[in-house]
DNA sequence: ATGTCTTTGTGAACGCGTGCACAAAGATGG
DNA sequence: CCATCTTTGTGCACGCGTTCACAAAGACAT
């Protein structure tokens, strides 16, 4: 029976292996003391609470440029999501295959996501649109939205939104980047460069923390 | 001279007036007490500690689907982000123009970014070639990367990466479906179903703290 | 069966970000 | 010039997540 210690995997996670075992606890308790986690049962387990095991069809709202992509990308598949439809207001795209899947137009998306049972929807169309998309989105029954619109949507509660919004992501960067410059001219200076984040910023979560002093 | 306080500015935003003050006093005192903030200073130093006034040649890698989409689209340029340079490996790519600027081959990878003063690199290329790019990108000077593909860089100390994963922006959006589901179940069961968060999820951050028991 | 050795699971301490509460600052009016 | 009123800037306390440290559990050898 294969197995890993939490060490091992805290190790290669590069996080706390103590966070790593009561995270885990949280799950239940499925470790051998004195052996580790049977790998395959682990998967299994964490697999199951993340909601992995089972297949959730996703509508993707706005072909264009980015929502093609989208509906091209292969790696949702294996992850457990199924592009169950593709929706556009553009009549000239009524039909036309995308990614090997006819696009269908806005005036059915009521009787797209009832049908496919769909609680996940993405969009992909412009600013001005979203909101509107997503007030129908909802209407009809979807509970989780992924927005690459740069708007923020108003949504019930209930319904969950997450937004990616990629100028962010640059500028998160770009503001690391000014800091480095900064850094490099206040070497002399004798203060020493505080600690950098090693982590490959699972997002644009809680950094920047610490702001330079005036 | 057109002001704001930092009460009105926190119920815009949704969040605690005293927070806000706090994070603000980290760039300085640039309130006046009785009366609020000066909008338009407010806004350039804000502007300047993000690094949002200065502008940064940024190159993408990889002009597949998703390369394409982002060259494509015009929401980078108005954050300060001017796509200096499109690369990609494909022979007969090179010369061909996308949204404009004209691909051009990765031989001359090293060259592009110098010549440009580039120091930000967008990788969009297969899981497979992601991390010679990044190497390449990294030996050329470039010391940010934004990671789409589904692949853990390595990188030297000082060198950052933000990853930008969809999949597991839909992972998480189909974690709390899953639970809501099973709130629904549980309703009978006369447990409280516990607080949910109404914000925008700005990413994949600290999100999904607690898990329900076993 | 008993002892040893490894690794889990978790109580308790620590650190940090967030929110409260208020003194100080400064505008404004008399 | 003084009184009053508004809003900032911040010390302090609270709460929560992370980390430490260790007793208990169980495998494995003798
Ligand atoms: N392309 C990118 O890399 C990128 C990056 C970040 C954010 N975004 C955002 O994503 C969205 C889409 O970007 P894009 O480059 O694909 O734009 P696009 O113009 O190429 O595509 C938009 C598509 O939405 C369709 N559409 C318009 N109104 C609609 C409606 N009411 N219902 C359904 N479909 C509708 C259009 O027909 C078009 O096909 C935009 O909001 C953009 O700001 C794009
Ligand atoms: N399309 C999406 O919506 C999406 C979503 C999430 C992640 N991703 C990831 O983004 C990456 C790109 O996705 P895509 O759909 O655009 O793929 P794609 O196959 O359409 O494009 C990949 C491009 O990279 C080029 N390329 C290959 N090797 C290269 C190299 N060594 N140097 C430079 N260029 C090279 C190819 O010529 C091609 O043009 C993939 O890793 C994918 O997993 C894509």
């Amino acid at each position: 029976m294969p197995t890993v210690s939490s060490e091992e995997l805290a190790a290669a996670a590069g996080v706390n292996s103590a966070k790593l075992r009561k995270d885990f606890s949280y799950l239940g308790s499925y470790g051998t003391r004195g052996v580790g986690y049977d790998v395959e049962y682990l998967v299994y387990q964490i697999s199951r609470e993340l909601g992995l095991t089972q297949d959730w069809p996703v509508v993707i709202v706005g072909i264009g440029n980015l929502g093609a992509a989208l509906a091209n990308y292969g790696g949702f598949a294996s992850r457990g999501f199924r592009v169950a439809a593709l929706i556009d207001a553009d009549p000239a795209m009524a039909g036309k295959p995308v990614a090997g899947i006819p696009v269908q137009h806005t005036d059915d998306l009521e009787k797209i996501i009832d049908e496919n049972g769909v609680s996940i929807g993405v969009i992909a169309t412009p600013a001005g649109a979203a909101q509107p998309v997503c007030d129908r989105l909802v209407a009809a029954g979807v509970t989780s939205i992924l927005n690459f619109a740069p708007t923020v949507l108003s949504v019930p509660d209930g319904v969950d939104v997450r937004k990616v919004d990629l100028s962010i992501e640059l500028q998160i960067l770009a503001f690391h980047e000014q800091r480095k410059a900064g850094e490099e001219a206040e070497a002399q200076a004798g203060a020493a460069a505080p600690a950098e984040r090693g982590d490959q910023g699972e997002g644009p979560d809680g950094d920047v923390p610490a702001v330079m002093p005036a």
